[in-house]
DNA sequence: TTGTAAGCGTTATCAT
DNA sequence: ATGATAACGCTTACAA
């Protein structure tokens, strides 16, 4: 492999200025700039992207913690900053935190120890202090789905609480009066305010908060099995199911039709996030779409922008969830 | 940060010494070592794995391409590597190929150029000499789910030809007679294997193989839809449908059910791959399950012996298919 | 067993 | 605009 070395002693001319032309930040003379650039091509030069490193203390890579690598919400969040920062030719180093408050800090570290240049974090276990400390540290952090006041601008997230109220506005506008919710743990941010923003969407259309409908559970299959079966036991009249994510809706479908319940005649089903088999179950789930692809290319371009200096267009913090109407809701007016 | 120099000051001892506690290859006396651990403790020295790359030309880093960084198929098998990789202290760069030859390339290069230490791959659009000539350069490969005769020790891969063989065979125990078959894409060598196990199971039970029970489609649930349509048409007395992945198994699904028929009585589906979905369908898909995660750490253990002489037991090449029997099979005997 | 010193391939700070 | 040269933090012969 040709070093600039090589590159200098071809084109006559000092490392340094081959280093100039390479980042393009000084000025160079056109012919030396030509001389070089020939040079460069006739060895089939490629940097050394670990001596600029070293030398330049940035790594030109980018850490990204998920709890996760598999499941589909968290692929195409890994997608988006992928994408989008290898077209900058930056490359991402992932790690798993499995939701558990020591792997993620370990995984933290373990980036860190790596050099990143930043690192883009979808955490649940750790705390909203652990991050504000890190975010006094050495490498830059961004938050995705996940909203920390102090590090509002690190931070990307979704407006769950309108998912939540959107949701069971459309089962009212589809003539619902009788709606359960199937709450995510209210231990999680994004559970809680889905949860808030389905009770907004009741209170603003004049209808009653039962407690005995709504049941809290885990983000799972089996937590809308759950939720279903105690549902049917109290014995209310629902005539739609709202849950706060897609697993749990696909949990209640199966546990519905499993006792008799044909769908969505009987009982109107909505989830949250349009995963991937969403579309896949049958009736189509109806879903509220979590735009986690681009939430992952903006935490990417958020990095461009603060740790790279590339200008961005449109930096967005906040985004709005979106109704998917597919086949699980029957309309009753 | 503090250096190796800091710490060789604080034990009063040479850069070298200290190096070599941290490698713990040459012999080392008790004390100094004490000493010079006490003093890493003291400063909490970590090393700078930049420099340590840039000194040893090794960077403790293997890169990974993968089609699509989203999609469950490939979720398994990252999660696989990045598990097992992390564990011995090698991080993951992760780059996606799109299933299209000049990305697939790209993807490399990009790889090669950060220095990967092996590259770990799941390429579909490449050609086997590419990926022959590949090898013979500076980095070495390891293929996942792809078999090229020339690199056997470096690919680990499916017995797909056996999984179609099961998948028929198990529709064939349930009594099943008349079974339509639903290929993927014969360009590619595990469309054409499963293929062929299907016609030998159907052979081995001297059952006759017509081309009117034969679809070729894309490996997505459209190509389902399309090929149960065909066969719907023909108007066969077929009473299985095996389908080469599980998507194609949704699609047929869903267009099975949108024209009356009843599952799994009315047709019987066997999927394959037993992607994360395929449990989430109505009827519970029965399917022949894919060990990808499994594939994906035996890769990194590969890579861990081949490059990192890391000793590994039992290192496999082959995975052998399951098969996974839930709902979508009626008995007929 | 331990130390010395020459790299590794860049960047960056000075001069010129 | 260009060139010397000192870092960057570590590994690794080679010596002692």
């Amino acid at each position: 492999m040709a070093t600039i070395y090589q590159v200098s002693e071809l084109a006559k001319v000092s490392l340094a200025t081959v280093s100039r032309v390479m980042n393009g930040s000084s000025r160079v003379s056109d012919k030396t700039r030509e001389k070089v650039q020939a040079a460069m091509k006739e060895l089939g030069y490629r940097p050394n992207i670990i001596a600029q490193s070293l030398a330049s203390n940035r790594s030109l890579c980018v850490g990204m913690l998920v709890s996760e690598i598999h499941g589909p919400f968290f692929g195409q969040m890994m997608s988006g900053v992928e994408s989008e920062l290898r077209a900058a030719g930056k490359h991402v180093i992932i790690a798993a935190g499995h939701s558990d408050e020591a792997k993620e800090k370990e995984g933290i570290e373990f980036l860190i120890s790596r050099h990143c240049d930043a690192i883009i974090l979808h955490v649940e276990a750790v705390s909203d202090e652990y991050l504000i400390e890190l975010s006094q540290g050495e490498v830059p952090i961004i938050l995705v789905s996940r909203y920390v006041e102090q590090l509002a601008e690190q931070c990307i997230s979704l407006d769950n609480e309108y998912g939540g109220y959107l949701a069971t506005k459309t089962m009212i506008e589809h003539g619902h009066r009788e709606i359960a919710y199937v709450a995510g743990p209210q231990t999680k941010a994004d559970a809680v305010a889905r949860l808030k923003g389905h009770k907004r969407a009741l209170a603003e259309h004049q209808l009653t908060i039962s407690e005995d409908l709504i049941f809290e559970a885990e983000f799972k299959e089996h937590g809308g099995m759950l939720a279903l079966e105690h549902f049917l036991k109290l014995n209310n009249n629902f005539t739609a199911l709202v849950c706060a994510n897609d697993e749990m809706a696909s949990g209640a479908m199966s546990y519905a039709r499993s006792h008799g319940l044909h769908l969505p005649d009987d009982l109107s089903i909505i989830g949250f996030d349009n995963v991937v088999f969403a579309s896949h179950l049958y009736p189509k789930l109806s879903t509220i779409e979590n735009p986690v692809h681009q939430m992952g290319q903006m935490a990417a371009r958020i990095v461009l922008q603060q740790v790279y200096h590339v200008q961005q267009e449109e930096i967005q913090h906040q985004f709005e969830p979106m109704l998917i109407n597919r086949d699980s809701i029957a309309d009753l007016t």
